[in-house]
RNA sequence: GGGCGCGUAGCUCAGCGGAAGAGCACUGCCUUCACACGGCAGGGGUCGCAGGUUCGAACCCUGCCGCGCCCACCA
């Protein structure tokens, strides 16, 4: 016998292992059966399960489920990501914790060896996280970006990429992050605005020159006044760079300045004349009008200063410090960018040169990982030519090879792959995939597979061996996830998997990453393997917290989904995620509302333990089309109901809709409906019936557990199990067994208008019984009159039934009411309550009052509508009928109500 | 500056052209032989505001007002 409830500690280990050894999680090999395949997105190696990955994986899992369930061979394919910048973090931090020396100090191979040390040993936990939430993929086939096959597929892709020329180096200004001391992608750049100071100097002419600068003007523009200066004010909100000016620049329809543009200005502290030019970038109306040009450390200043050949003064090395070079007054040579910057207006301001200092909020770029000051550094670097590649992917989702779902979506994605930029690809770290590239003494490149492929090419070239020397960078992390829909089914090798598999379904992922992720596989699966990585793309919510904000560790309110499964269980959980994952919108989560998906849980778990009390087994030769008892019929039919709106739902990925009407069938129709209906037959005489009705509902739960199993499938499979000791032995576990898809022929209208009788019969009584306060023990006789031969038919057939939901003395059908009863209407008849001595009439003459004039209020607006004749003209002719009918209704119920009225004033 | 989205019951949200919905919270009654993580019943909404389209608008259009988010090189 069940507990009262499901213990998910106990089972879900239990029942995991179970599946694992299984081997079910493979995908089927039997043949003809359809491939169905999402790839994880990886999870960093240094990860562990936040709630926004419980989310990702949870629909990913619903989805592998429910197509396994439909015989597809489905494939997910699990795996980890190397996280360069994040992994190289962790061990350098460890490192230092354990007061061991830097990685520097460590060299390089020994660092990269103590990282893979340390993944073997920590990395990876969040996989096991993923496996408590009960994710079905296809362990066996977990790949992680550094291990050898795909470290083979980059080195592939790199090579092929750069001999098509869509990878080249090149020297340009590149997000530098001086912390990490690298150069990151735009992509990685977070913008935030901050507090800072806007700082005003002044450059003084060359010569001692001086011109008139205007101060007032009067309404048609003239000059009204001005002063004479000899010097050109700037303004900047990073005085260090001014060391690196060279030029200032003006905008050339600016009158202001035309009579000096040409001329020069002394640059103070560095003491280098700098020309006074003209571009189009300034804008007249801000500030001075004047721009200082700093080419090496600023991307807009390197466009004017490319446009206009003015030389880049390079100020900092890799860490932020002002360059031991000579263009950097020696003074300064060393200091940090910050130490600099004050010492250079304190020098400024010593010579008489700051004009004004004003605060002002400015936008700052910080590198995402490290939280520092972005510097824009003019180095070398590896590009991808991403414009080039982003041509066949924006024409993919054009042509809907690629469908976004929802559809909103690809407005993002077009907009950002319409604008793309050069992607640097090079990172100045140790932990990734070493570039393939070699130099040679003269700076020759060779981008090759394998260091004998480089010297065999530079044998070529010199004509004997030389000298190579190997790029000492890596790549971006998201080169190699870029690769991961071809890259973990075997690529470059031609595999039976990725025949199969690829393209891949679906992608479930959340929207901060189409950019990082989406487009990047979009890019590389298609200009390696001719196809798209994937037909759908589904975006989902991020998870937030109760009030809207963010989850984040340092705010302390994120919820913890591992503590959350502890509390509630993993079925809990997910069911959650997905009845909260409606699309185009954010989840807020909160606990009480997991609270409640469990407690649902249980009513399930209740339901199934009243079945097994009932020895409701199932019976293998089953026919849902054979019950004879109507109440059977209709849950055979409402359960056909439910089937297809479940699988209707999750194909269109609305998880929300999916888990709604699971809910709504098993809690109000199940439980609160059927299994109530059928207790009289299961306690009746009736053999045939109770047999009947034993396997109807046996066969009934097992369905809901089948399509409730994608959601809640440790509670699910134990059910699945504990139900299937009685009957004939079940063949196989639950998260293999088919998905129902049930014909529409098993819903039979007559059944369902009968139950329907039946349950608004009950439902009427009781709200009037509480309304009443007619205390639930006391029993009533109830009237039926004016009946129809059907309905006093079913009365007949249900009375035992209606009498126990309705409390009821007895039942019966009558010609003529009663004079003193409570009263309300049922279709065609109207049903009484004699209820002389038991309520108070007077209340039931108010009562009814109230209710004929809201069926009167009623009746009046419809005639309103159908006395329109705009209405009877141009609105479809059903809905002008399903009106009249909605007033014949109203008024019939409204006049036996008045004739019950009448009675009633008789009787008091 | 560009783009996206959201304002519906106390809270969290569905609904997105033909009679205002769910969960939680709240109120009353109930230890009814599956379940108090329960049962039965109930209260509660001018669907942000203003116009427009339509026979009909929470739903479509326009404009406002609030609130998010993403992208962007104003020194």
């Amino acid at each position: 016998m069940l507990d009262t409830t499901f213990d998910p500690k106990a089972a879900e280990q239990r029942i995991s292992a179970l599946w694992e050894r299984s081997g079910a999680f493979a995908p089927t090999k039997k043949p003809g059966a359809e491939p169905y395949c999402i790839v994880i997105p990886p999870p960093n190696v240094t990860g562990t399960l936040h709630i926004g990955h419980a989310l990702n994986n949870t629909l990913q899992d619903v989805l592998i489920r429910f197509e396994r369930m439909r015989g597809k061979a489905a494939l997910w394919q699990p795996g980890l990501d190397h996280a360069g910048i994040a992994t190289q973090m962790v061990v350098e931090r460890q490192l230092a914790a354990e007061g061991n020396i830097g990685r520097r100090e460590l060299g390089r191979e020994e660092f990269i060896g103590r990282v893979w040390q340390w993944k073997e040993k920590s990395g990876g936990d969040i996989l096991k996280q993923l496996k408590r939430l009960g994710c079905s993929a296809d362990w066996s086939r977990e790949r992680f970006t550094m291990d050898e096959g795909l470290s083979n597929a980059v080195r592939k892709v790199f090579v092929q990429l750069h001999k098509e020329g869509l990878i080249y180096r090149d020297k340009r200004l590149v997000n530098w992050d001086p912390h990490f001391e690298t150069a990151i992608s735009d992509l990685e750049v977070v913008n935030t605005e901050v507090d800072g100071f806007f700082w005003h100097f002044k450059y003084p002419l060359e010569n001692g020159e001086t011109y008139e600068f205007p101060t007032a003007y009067d309404e048609d523009g003239n000059v009204t006044a001005s002063e004479t200066r000899n010097y050109i004010a700037i303004a900047t909100t990073r005085p260090e760079t001014m060391l690196g000016d060279g030029a200032v620049a003006v905008h050339p329809s600016d009158k202001r300045y035309a009579s000096i543009v040409g001329k020069r200005v002394l640059l103070p502290l560095a003491d280098r004349y700098i020309p006074i030019i003209t571009d189009e970038y300034p804008d007249p109306d801000f500030g001075s009008g004047a721009v200082k040009i700093t080419g090496a450390h600023d991307f807009n200043d390197y466009q004017v200063a490319r446009r206009n050949d003015i030389p880049l003064y390079v100020l900092m090395d890799t860490k932020g410090r002002m360059a031991d070079e000579e263009h950097v007054p020696e003074k300064y040579r060393g200091m940090d960018r910050y130490e600099a910057r004050a010492a250079v207006v304190a020098d400024i301001d010593a010579l008489g040169l700051l004009d004004f200092v004003e605060p002002k909020k400015i936008t700052q770029p910080f590198g995402d990982r490290s939280g520092v000051v972005i510097e824009p550094m003019l180095t070398d670097q590896w590009y991808v030519d991403a414009p080039k590649m982003a041509i066949p992917a924006i024409k993919a989702v054009e042509e809907g090879r690629t469908v976004f779902t929802p559809k909103s979506w690809e407005k993002t994605y077009f907009e950002w792959m319409r604008n793309i930029e050069p992607w640097c690809v090079s990172r100045q770290l140790w932990w990734g995939h070493r570039i393939p590239a070699w130099y040679d003494a003269d700076g020759n490149i060779f981008v090759e597979e394998t260091e004998d492929a480089a010297k065999a090419a530079a044998r070529a070239k010199h004509g004997k061996d030389v000298e190579l020397t190997r790029d000492e960078d890596v790549l971006d992390t998201w080169f190699s996830s870029g690769l991961w829909p071809f890259s973990t089914l075997g690529w470059p090798e031609d595999t039976a998997e990725l025949k199969k598999f690829y393209p891949t379904a679906t992608l479930v992922t959340a929207f901060d990453i189409i950019f990082f992720w989406v487009a990047r596989m979009m890019m590389l699966g298609i200009h390696f393997m001719g196809e798209v990585p994937f037909k759908d793309v589904y975006i989902h919510a991020l998870v937030r917290d109760a009030s809207g904000a963010k989850m984040s560790k340092s705010k302390g309110n994120s919820l913890d989904p591992l503590t959350l499964v502890d509390k509630y269980g993993a079925d809990a959980l997910r069911f959650t995620l997905a009845a909260m994952a409606a699309q185009g919108r954010d989840i807020k989560l909160a606990e009480p509302r997991i609270e409640g998906y469990r407690n649902f849980g249980t009513k399930l778990w209740n339901a199934a333990r009243f079945c097994q009390m009932n020895e409701c087994a199932w019976w293998e030769e089953f026919d849902p089309a054979t019950p004879q008892q109507t109440v059977n019929r209709w849950i055979v039919g409402e359960t056909a109901r439910t089937a297809a709106i479940v699988t209707k739902e999750i194909e269109a990925f609305r998880f929300n809709e999916a888990a709604g009407a699971l809910y709504k069938f098993v809690w109000n129709v199940f439980c609160d409906w059927y299994l109530e209906l059928v207790k009289p037959l299961l306690n009746g005489d009736d053999e045939s019936a109770k047999v009947e009705t034993r396997r109807t509902a046996a066969w009934t739960l097992d369905r809901i557990l089948m399509l409730l199993h994608p959601f809640m499938p440790f509670m699910t499979e134990e059910l699945w199990s504990r139900l299937g000791e009685s009957g004939p032995k079940r063949a196989h576990m639950l998260l293999v067994q088919q998905w129902p898809d049930l014909p529409a022929s098993l819903i039979d209208d007559g059944a369902d208008a009968e139950i329907d009788w039946i349950i608004r019969l009950v439902s009427e009584t009781r709200a009037l019984r509480s309304e009443m306060n007619v205390p639930p023990a006391t029993r009533i006789p109830m009237l039926l009159v004016g009946a129809s031969a059907e309905s006093a038919a079913r009365l007949e057939r249900y009375q035992g039934l209606i009498d126990r939901l309705g409390r009821f003395e007895y039942s019966t059908s009558a010609e003529a009411p009663p004079q003193g009863s409570v009263t309300f209407v049922l279709d065609e008849a109207t049903v009484a309550l004699p209820l002389e001595g038991v309520v108070d009439f007077k209340a039931e003459v108010v009562r009814l009052g109230k209710e004929i004039a809201r069926l009167d209020g009623e009746a009046g607006k419809i005639r309103g509508k159908l006395g329109n004749a705009q209405f009877i003209e141009r609105a479809p002719e059903e809905v002008v009928e399903e009106q009249r009918e909605r007033l014949a209704d109203t008024e019939a119920t409204s006049a036996k109500l008045s004739a019950a009225l009448e009675r009633l004033k008789a009787a008091v």
